[in-house]
DNA sequence: GATTTTCATATTGTCGACAATTTGTATTAT
DNA sequence: ATAATACAAATTGTCGACAATATGAAAATC
């Protein structure tokens, strides 16, 4: 038996792959609020699927964290306090850690070739003025780290993170029209990933994040929507 | 609206979480080889639900990783390599010096006594000759710096992992009769958990871990079951 | 004899209906 | 008027049946 293929999901072969992944975009586009209850008849009826196939869907997000099943109380969309976002981008910050960790002996010229090719995106995104890209790009480029590694646990791990960090930012972009990534954020991201010192890198993820959360925190003083 | 409490399964309230706990039962107790096709008919059958409610379980023990989903092909439980164990080893290494890390400042008398309760009953159990027991006090064990972390996306992940790792030691047991954790084993881990320097725990359980995937690992020569 | 094709069987995917539980409303008692 | 109770409506939980797909065996072809 060999081993499976390294994307568990994304097969999108099977309706309720395909419902849960236009369920995740009809969150992460922003049109329901926290907290926001879903009706699983009213949802089902929406993405044209039957509820036994959405209630699938829903579990498999629910254990993602995008979600919060309450037995016989309803599925409701997830919250985001401060100290939620602290955990996400804490968690985040320990991830991306140990991912540098592992695929540090890995980097060679093709691997970080890629890694600026998504330095570039995400520069271009910024410029064209496509915050929505951006934030997609931003994603990408930091997923370079956790490919490389080829560490599944951990990949499945910030494959599991990414969604709620997504959340956060399109409900950040819709409060405030604005915040996505920065022109010039990565560039020291990406110059210590080419460097030769591992615990240069591991610092700097410490303050990028920090920055990023920092960033990102103080549009959070508004009440936290119902 | 308040946080949602700390353990967001465990409810056991409907009959969905009850089968899923009675099949992950079923697996980590041994009755299932790796690699083996859960066929949904039987299975519901065997645990008297119904294929849905038995499928909305499935789904969630293959986020996991406990077991493995291929689109129409079938659900099959998780195979053990070399490769898997080792990365959850030091996934789990990972994990665990993040939780040092947040819960290092939060230790206090109470914690640490719970802590030291934690090892005795683990010592109790090995003394007992009770190597199931064992390997859930240690589980038990090392869940104490997550949960004192307070960290929820942590605390998951590790609850994440665990089942894994139970699923591993099941193996281990059935394949050679004994293999639980050691006597004595924890003693410099509780001991610096006791103590001043953090630097001094995180060195530690690199070794721990280390010693604990040698220990697991030179029974895996033997082949790995269909 | 080996390979491809066809077809029956088994298994998974999806659905709609009914049962159990919660939630909100109206009623009653104090 | 307020609080407790009973009830009706809405929502979730669970189920069995049918559709779509995969699997394996028999038949046909080379």
């Amino acid at each position: 038996m060999t081993r499976q293929a390294s994307s568990p999901e994304k097969s999108g072969d099977t309706l309720k792959d395909r419902t849960l992944e236009r369920l995740q975009k009809l969150i992460l586009t922003g049109n329901l609020n926290p907290g926001a209850k879903l009706l699983e008849t009213q949802v089902a009826a929406q993405l044209d699927v039957s509820r036994a196939t959405l209630r699938e869907a829903m579990v498999q997000l629910s254990e993602i964290g995008l979600l919060v099943y309450l037995p016989f109380r309803g599925t409701f969309l997830r919250t985001l306090d401060p100290v939620d976002l602290d955990e996400i981008y804490s968690f985040r910050t320990g991830l991306e850690k140990m991912a540098f960790q592992f695929c540090w002996d890995k980097r060679d010229l093709i691997s970080l070739a890629d890694l600026q090719m998504r330095n570039n995106k995400l520069c271009d995104c910024i410029s064209n003025n496509d915050p929505y890209g951006a934030i997609m790009a931003e994603m990408h480029l930091h997923s370079w780290c956790y490919e490389l590694s080829g560490h599944t646990l951990l990949l499945q791990s910030w494959e599991r993170l990414k969604p709620n960090l997504q959340f956060y930012f399109a409900m950040h972009q819709k409060a405030h029209g604005r915040g996505g990534p920065l022109h010039e954020s990565h560039d020291k991201y990406i110059q210590l990933a080419n460097g030769d010192s591992l615990d240069d890198m591991l610092d700097h993820l410490e303050d990028h994040m920090r920055q990023g959360l920092e960033n990102t925190m103080k549009f959070l003083d508004e009440r936290n929507v119902s």
